[in-house]
DNA sequence: ACTTGATTCAAACGTCCGTTTGAAACGGCC
DNA sequence: GGCCGTTTCAAACGGACGTTTGAATCAAGT
């Protein structure tokens, strides 16, 4: 054993760039081991075949893209706070791919989502669940009576929110452009989710008409029900 | 020309499920001819080579997922109802995928965002950009001062929340339960999200203690007018 | 220096891929 | 029937793929 098998972590880089750049049928052993600077028999030597490559890249990914943060940096402050600092290290997360030099992590994790396989269930429970249910916590305190149904909806507005603009970059980057698309930083996103947020939570005031979280006037906070919608009743 | 043209139709729908299936590299054109009933050959004569008929392909799940609903539909009744409309609307066509026995058409969509082809530009000036500004006018009606940057954060903001039981739904139901997830339906998931953004823009009340939108004194409940979607059942 | 086990390499193997071929089958039309 | 353009078919082609092979190279132990 060389001790610091380069070849073996050489080989794994690559194969994740590749596999998440072309998924897992277009990806090419010898484009991988090329790119890696390996033979084409090391992938065999080291992983077996091209699958088990892939399933390390996988989990390699896993490891990698999935910190959680500590659990006493959320122990502080109302739950509002929380939800703040979750939206900002959770979106965080999120727009790190793009700027990145190794950003295939998500990318291949991504991928999982499409086309499914037996490793996701691993993923889920190791790396995704302890974040939900974080999440599912921070909420509960902000809504205590409300049914399990409603905080699982309530998540998935916060997350989907955030995971778009992973999700969806290619498509968000060509219908609004690509300058107006790059002034949409993690300061300004993870601000205005979490304004939204907790606007909708009843914890925050609503836009106001200059389109600010900031609230001018707090009466629209709490009358938010007036007659308003005339002839709707 | 045989006026119905059944080989090439079927070879359409056929290749249609396999791309979307497995992707443009993983599929086979062995497998879609299989699949169509026709000879290899067949694909070369029709469209030429796979990727013109992946192309086809893509353009035939992009003409049957994305009917825009009649202007009219949108042009009565106040801002806040233009928006629950939109989303049902929206979330509808979403939801619609799983249901649906043709359900290729979105996955095939879903997989240009992971890797954008030239084809991805046509679809979203064609398709995808028209509903987006429809959006952005109904927000900006709503918060007439707000900078362009608010108004784009916000529409992702709305379709974020929407596409988000698309996208990551193999995750979400690992992680809730498959019955917990079976429960979060359209009409449920609409109303959640519309009062989730109406409240945040002001124009509704936010979550009370309770985890319902209703607000007491307020009807900001608009179930009536809302077009039945093609597709959902 | 020799042995041993781990690792890398160029080359080749068998298979499967997308595509092509040339002929056969079909359907209107005179 | 004879003709012609269109469509389908079985079969094969060249190439690229993942994988294997067996020798070469290296590092460490004795």
């Amino acid at each position: 054993m060389a001790g610091l098998d380069l070849t073996k972590t050489r080989l794994l880089e690559a194969a994740g760039e590749e596999f998440a750049e072309k998924g897992f049928g277009a990806a090419r052993v010898r484009d991988i081991c090329r790119k890696a600077g390996a033979n084409p028999a090391a992938v065999n030597y080291h992983f077996g075949d091209k699958e088990q490559l892939y399933r390390e890249a996988l989990l390699e990914a896993h490891r990698c893209g999935t910190k959680l943060l500590p659990e006493s940096e959320f122990e502080q402050g109302t739950a509002a706070e929380h939800l703040g600092r979750y939206i900002r290290h959770f979106l965080g997360n999120v727009l790190a791919i793009h700027a990145e030099a190794s950003h295939w992590h998500y990318t291949l994790l991504t991928r999982e989502l499409l086309e499914p396989t037996e490793a996701l269930e691993f993923v889920v429970r190791e790396s995704i669940r302890p974040r939900f249910e974080r999440l599912l916590g921070i909420l509960g305190t902000i809504a205590p009576e409300a049914e399990p149904r409603r905080l699982h909806a309530l998540a998935f507005s916060v997350i989907g929110q955030c995971l778009h603009y992973k999700m969806a970059s290619p498509v968000s980057r060509r219908l609004i452009g690509a300058e107006a698309y790059e002034a949409l930083d993690l300061d300004y996103l993870s601000g205005h989710i979490t304004g939204f947020c907790l606007a909708a939570l009843g914890q925050g005031p609503p836009l106001n008409e200059a389109g600010e979280w900031t609230a001018g006037d707090a009466d629209t906070r709490q009358e938010a029900g007036g007659g308003r919608c005339p002839g709707s009743r």
